[in-house]
This record gives C-alpha cells, sequence and structure tokens, in this order.
DNA sequence: ATACATCATTTGTATATACAAATATATTCA
DNA sequence: TGAATATATTTGTATATACAAATGATGTAT
C-alpha cells in the first residue's frame, strides 16, 4: 500500500499552501499580493539585472501567472519599471525601482515574522534532510 | 544564517503548488476543477454520511474556497446532493452521488497516474521521515 | 528580399476567488 | 419569553486567474 506516500504527499501539498496563503495574509495591509510579492522578490534575485516577463514567469510559485498584469500593477504602484529590451524589441527589461526595493525589504521582514516561530523548529541536519527528501521525490 | 530553512521551505512551497496544478491539468479533460475534485474526495473521506459545508471547507487545501458555489457546481452536474440538515436546519447535508462516486474513481485513477512515477522513488523510511520533518516544521 | 513559422508579450473574456454583507436558524441569558 | 449574540450558508461584487486569440518582433528558408 502507498499510504505512506499519500500522507507524505499529502503533507507537502497542504503545507505549501497552507504557507503562500499565510504570507498572502501578512502581506494583505501592504496592498500587496503573494504574486505580486513573488515578482518582487524575483527580480530583487536578479541581482539588479533588468528580467523579461517570460524568465519571471519560469519562477512564479504560481503555474500560469498573469505577468504581465501583475507587473501592470506594480508599475501603477512605482515599484517596478518596465521598458522595452534594447536588443531584443519584444521583450520586456522589468526592474525594480528604489520605491520597490524598499517596500520589498518591509515585506520580507512582514514574511520573516511569520517564519520566525519555524525556523528553529528543525536542526541544520533535519532542514537538509527534509529539502533533500523532496527534491528526490520529484525526480 | 536560516539558508538551509529557506531552502527546505521553498521546496515544500513549490512542490505542493507544482503537485496541485499538475492534479488540476490531468483533470482538466473530465471538466472538474481542482478544488471540485478535492470536495468530491473529502465526501468520499466522510465514508458515506453525509458532511455540512463547513466541514468540507475546513479539510479544503485552498483557504477561502468558496465551498457553497464549489458544492452548486458539483449539484449542477449530479454529482453531488444537497438537502437540508434535519437536527440544524442552518446546516446543509452534502453526499456524493452515485453518479458522484463513480466519476471520483475515474478521477482517482487519473490522479494515481500522475503519481505512479514518483510513487517509489522514497522508501517507507523516508516517506515516514519527510512526514515526520514536515508535520515538526508546522508545529 | 519576402513569405512563413516562431517567439515574447499583451489583451479579451469567461470563470474563479476573496472578502464583506445579507439571510436565516439556533443559542443564550436577563 | 424575547432581545441580543452566535452560527451556517448564501449572495454581491470587485479583483484575479486561466486559456485562447491577437499583436508585433525576430529568425529562417527559398
Amino acid at each position: 500500500m502507498s499510504i505512506h506516500y499519500f500522507g507524505a504527499v499529502n503533507q507537502v501539498i497542504t503545507t505549501g499552501h497552507w504557507i503562500t496563503d499565510q504570507v498572502s495574509l501578512g502581506l494583505k495591509s501592504f496592498g500587496i499580493s503573494e504574486p505580486q510579492y513573488n515578482v518582487l522578490r524575483i527580480l530583487k534575485g536578479g541581482k539588479s539585472k533588468p528580467l523579461d516577463i517570460g524568465s519571471i514567469q519560469m519562477k512564479m510559485i504560481q503555474r500560469n501567472s498573469n505577468v504581465s498584469r501583475i507587473v501592470d500593477k506594480l508599475v501603477d504602484k512605482d515599484l517596478v519599471e518596465r521598458k522595452e529590451c534594447s536588443d531584443n524589441r519584444r521583450k520586456m527589461d522589468v526592474s525594480l525601482t528604489q520605491k520597490g526595493l524598499d517596500l520589498l525589504d518591509e515585506l520580507n521582514s512582514r514574511v520573516q515574522e511569520f517564519h520566525e516561530p519555524m525556523i528553529h523548529r528543525l536542526t541544520k541536519e533535519e532542514l537538509i534532510s527534509l529539502q533533500r527528501l523532496i527534491k528526490k521525490l520529484k525526480g
């Protein structure tokens, strides 16, 4: 019986959704949705190099997130800048503004607060093991 | 540094979303959304005893899923029956119809196909360990 | 060069979701 | 009892998401 498989997988699913739901809740007061936060994080991860819509899309947690429209929202709030890519006019260079960077810092510390109580529940070895097991599961 | 924490948590999140997204994709040809499938599964889990909307809600993966309207859809398709609960007229008794049970079997085997390649990637011990670690993480 | 397929993004639109407000029943306690 | 509070579900509505189609730029083959 694959009862252990489905037990574990169910934990992964519900925990994954629970975390993004909680983060989403925490960001509500900033007027930022979880996908919007995700885009900001991804842009910061790009180390100040602009990213195109497709690259952001690929790094999104949510399948089929409509990155164009999410970026629209962020542009409206001056958190992000979008300009035509110089070497390929089909692409868009999307990058954080200073305002976006500053807000992201605030958002991150809010998110950090949520994670705080969980950070030390597992030892370093357990965390490594957890990550390894999930990677192995995914194949 | 909490790099190991965020590495592991990120795996949990992305894997959790990835699985529901894939399942959702697999159910598309049946005209059933992932939340609808979830409700059917939860009702089956109720061992043929009807469940009220609130109890279904609590077992949903998705926070704030609008169970009333999801049940509407399922009722329209004759997969589910909704009637007033006899001992509390505020509550609704929601239960699977035979058609719903039959479809659920089909859906389950479609979902099983998705899980198939992953089922034996981890040993029983690893699966138990994975589940234990996530539970411990959640606290 | 020019037609044709491909790629990157945006837009149209139908459906789903989030959140608040409304409705209806049940419980509590002065 | 009956007024106030709590509970269960539904509905209104604004926003978000999914999917397909449209737009516009680039690459490719003849």
